[in-house]
RNA sequence: GGGCCCGUAGUUCAGCUGGUUAGAACCCGCCGCUCAUAACGGCGUUGUCGCAGGUUCGAGUCCUGCCGGGCCUACCA
C-alpha cells in the first residue's frame, strides 16, 4: 500500500450570507470522516473548506449591518472558520474568496477562457430579483397586489437589461453527456445523476457570467466594470486553492483533479454542469466524483428562515456532545436522503448504540481487566474456535467497510461495524469471564485479552466518525498514538502492556427537561 | 405540462439481475445473566409487500393503469 496515493476532498465553500447552521454542519462532518478516514487508511490527504463571499446579497446584507463588504465578510467566514474548531473538523486548508490567491487564480481562469474562446460579451435582459439574484423567465411570473411582477420565491422583479459576458455553455453539451456516461460514477447518488442527466439532455444554453449591477465581486479582467459571476468565482476555489494557474507545480498536478466534492442537493447543478463545463473548456479535468446529500427536517419541520428554526450547531455540541451529534448525522439515514433531526431519535442513538453497545461494551471488559489482571493486558493462552471467529470477524472489519466509505455509504459501514460490537457483547456473555474468574483464571484471561483486542480494533476503525471517543478507547488501552493507523489494525496488543483506570466513553444522555 | 424517485411489520428502513415458510433495527412481552453506563444476551408477537389488472410454472422483485408522497425542470447555501 503506498503511503501517497492522493485524495482531494472538498466541501462547498459556504455562502457568507448566513451564519454556521447544522447543514453547514452535516456536509463538513461527513467530508471530515472522509478526510480521517483516508489519512488513516495511507492516502496524502488535502481536505479543504472555506467562504464564498463575493455577491450582491453579500453586499446589501453588509450596508444593512452598518458594515463594508469586508468586515462583514470577515465575520462571518470567522465563524464558519470557528465552526471548523468546535468540530473538530481536520481540514488541511480554509479558502475564502476574497484572499489574493483566489482572485490572481479566478481572474487567470477568466483570461484562459478568453483565450480559448468560450467567452462572448452578450446583452442580457430579463425579469430580475434583486433577493434571489436571479432572472426569472416571464412564464415563472405572478402578478403581485400593487401590480409588481412577483418570482415563485415571493420576490419582487424588475426589468433588467444589461451588458454580460456570456460563457459558450451550449457547445458542451454532448461533451459532457460523453463524460458522465463514461464517468458512471462521477456523479451520485443515482438519482441524482439521473437529473443531472435529463437537465442536460434538455438543452443548455449559454451562461451568463458577468454582472455591472454591483460591484463587490473580483472584477473582469481588461473590463473592471463587470464582476465575475458569482458561481464562477466560487467554484473555482477548488483549483484555486491548489495553487492554479500554476497548474504545472507539485500541489496541483497531485491533487488534481478532486477525488471527491461534497456538496448539498441544491447546488449539484452548479457543480456538475457549469463547473465541469467550465472545467473542460479550460482544458482541465474535471472532478472524480460529486456527491449530493439531502437534507435535514428538526423534529419533522423544514428549516427555514421564516420558521426560524436553524439550528446552530454549538447547541448541538452543548447539548449532546460532539461525538454524538457525528455520529447521529451519519448513522441515522442513507448519506443522499433526507432525514429529520429530531431530539428523541438523537437520544435513541446516544443512548442505545453509543452509550449501551459500546460504551458499555468497552467499560464491562477494561472494568474486568483493570480489576482482574492486574490492570494490564492480559497474557492470552491459545485461541478457542469462538476466539477465532470474533477476531477474524473485527479483523476483516477493515475491507468490508473501505468500500462503504469510497461509496459514501457512511450508514452502512457504521451498522457494519457495530455489527462488530453486538458481537463482542454475545461473547462476553457467553464466555462469562466473570465465572472464568474462579473456575479457569488462565481462560478468563484470554477471553479478555481477545476482547481488549477486539476494542482496539473498534477503537481504531471508529476514529474517522468519533475521533475523542476513539482516541479515548485508545488510551485507555495503552495503544500509542504512532499505532493508531489502519495499517496497525494487523498488529496485536502486547500482554502484560499497564492499563490506565477506565473511566466512559460515551456518558448515557439523562434528559432533564422533559420527564415523559 | 415533461422527467426522475418512492409507497414493505406500531416506527425507521433492507430486500441485487423474478424462485423454498418476506428480513433488520427500534418499540413491546417473556426468560437468562450479574462483569458493566439499571447496561448485556436468548426467545417471541405483528405485515392485504399503496390499489387494480397483466406477463410467467412462479412477482415486493418485470409491464400497464390508477391513488398517494417527494425531487428536478437554468443561473438562492
Amino acid at each position: 500500500m503506498s503511503a501517497d496515493r492522493p485524495y482531494f476532498l472538498t466541501t462547498p465553500i459556504y455562502y457568507v450570507n448566513d451564519l454556521p447552521h447544522l447543514g453547514h454542519a452535516y456536509t463538513t462532518v461527513a467530508c471530515d470522516v472522509v478526510a480521517r478516514f483516508m489519512r488513516l487508511d495511507g492516502h496524502r490527504v488535502k481536505f479543504l473548506t472555506g467562504t464564498d463571499e463575493h455577491g450582491q446579497k453579500v453586499e446589501r446584507s453588509a450596508q444593512a449591518a452598518g458594515l463594508t463588504p469586508q468586515q462583514f465578510t470577515d465575520r462571518i467566514s470567522g465563524a464558519f472558520r470557528d465552526m471548523t474548531g468546535l468540530l473538530n473538523i481536520s481540514h488541511d486548508d480554509f479558502i475564502r474568496t476574497t484572499e489574493p490567491r483566489h482572485v490572481r487564480g479566478v481572474q487567470a481562469l477568466w483570461q484562459e477562457l478568453e483565450r480559448r474562446g468560450e467567452i462572448y460579451l452578450g446583452r442580457f435582459a430579463g425579469w430580475y430579483s434583486v433577493r434571489d439574484e436571479a432572472f426569472y423567465d416571464e412564464s415563472e411570473l405572478v402578478g403581485g397586489p400593487t401590480g409588481a411582477k412577483i418570482a415563485p420565491t415571493g420576490a419582487e422583479v424588475e426589468w433588467l437589461e444589461e451588458e454580460n459576458y456570456f460563457f459558450r455553455l451550449s457547445a458542451w453539451q454532448d461533451r459532457l453527456l460523453a463524460f458522465y456516461e463514461a464517468n458512471p460514477d462521477a456523479v451520485a447518488p443515482r438519482s441524482r445523476r439521473n437529473e443531472v442527466l435529463s437537465f442536460v439532455k434538455g438543452g443548455l444554453k449559454d451562461l451568463s457570467i458577468s454582472r455591472t449591477s454591483f460591484s463587490w465581486g473580483i472584477p473582469v479582467p481588461g473590463n473592471p466594470r463587470h464582476v465575475i459571476y458569482v458561481w464562477l468565482d466560487a467554484l473555482a476555489n477548488y483549483i484555486t486553492a491548489l495553487g492554479y494557474p500554476e497548474t504545472d507545480q507539485e500541489e496541483f498536478s497531485t491533487f488534481w483533479p478532486a477525488s471527491l466534492h461534497m456538496v448539498g442537493k441544491d447546488i449539484l447543478r452548479f457543480h456538475t454542469v457549469y463547473w465541469h463545463g467550465f472545467l473542460m473548456a479550460a482544458g482541465i479535468a474535471p472532478p472524480k466524483r460529486v456527491f449530493a446529500h439531502g437534507w435535514w427536517t428538526v423534529e419533522g419541520r423544514k428549516m427555514s428562515k421564516s420558521l426560524g428554526n436553524f439550528i446552530p450547531p454549538h447547541e448541538l455540541v452543548d447539548k449532546y456532545g460532539l461525538d454524538p451529534v457525528r455520529y447521529f448525522m451519519l448513522r441515522e439515514l442513507p448519506f443522499g436522503s433526507d432525514g429529520d433531526f429530531s431530539h428523541r431519535a438523537v437520544v435513541g442513538r446516544l443512548n442505545g448504540d453509543l452509550a449501551n453497545d459500546f460504551g458499555n461494551l468497552a467499560q464491562r471488559v477494561l472494568a474486568m481487566i483493570n480489576r482482574n489482571c492486574a490492570a494490564a493486558v492480559p497474557e492470552p493462552a491459545p485461541f478457542t474456535a469462538a476466539d477465532d471467529r470474533l477476531l477474524g470477524d473485527a479483523g476483516s472489519l477493515l475491507d468490508r467497510v473501505r468500500p462503504l466509505i469510497a461509496d459514501q455509504a457512511f450508514n452502512v459501514a457504521l451498522e457494519t461495524i457495530w455489527r462488530v460490537v453486538a458481537e463482542a457483547n454475545r461473547y462476553v456473555d457467553e464466555q462469562a469471564p466473570w465465572a472464568l474468574r474462579r473456575t479457569d483464571p488462565a481462560r478468563m484471561g484470554t477471553v479478555l485479552y481477545v476482547l481488549a483486542e477486539i476494542l482496539r480494533h473498534l477503537g481504531i476503525v471508529t476514529q474517522p466518525f468519533v475521533p475523542a471517543a476513539a482516541a479515548s478507547l485508545l488510551d485507555q488501552l495503552a495503544v500509542p498514538p504512532e499505532a493508531r493507523a489502519f495499517a496497525d489494525l494487523a498488529a496485536r496488543l502486547p500482554p502484560r502492556r499497564p492499563l490506565p483506570a477506565p473511566h466512559g466513553i460515551f456518558p448515557r444522555f439523562v434528559d432533564t427537561e422533559a420527564a415523559d
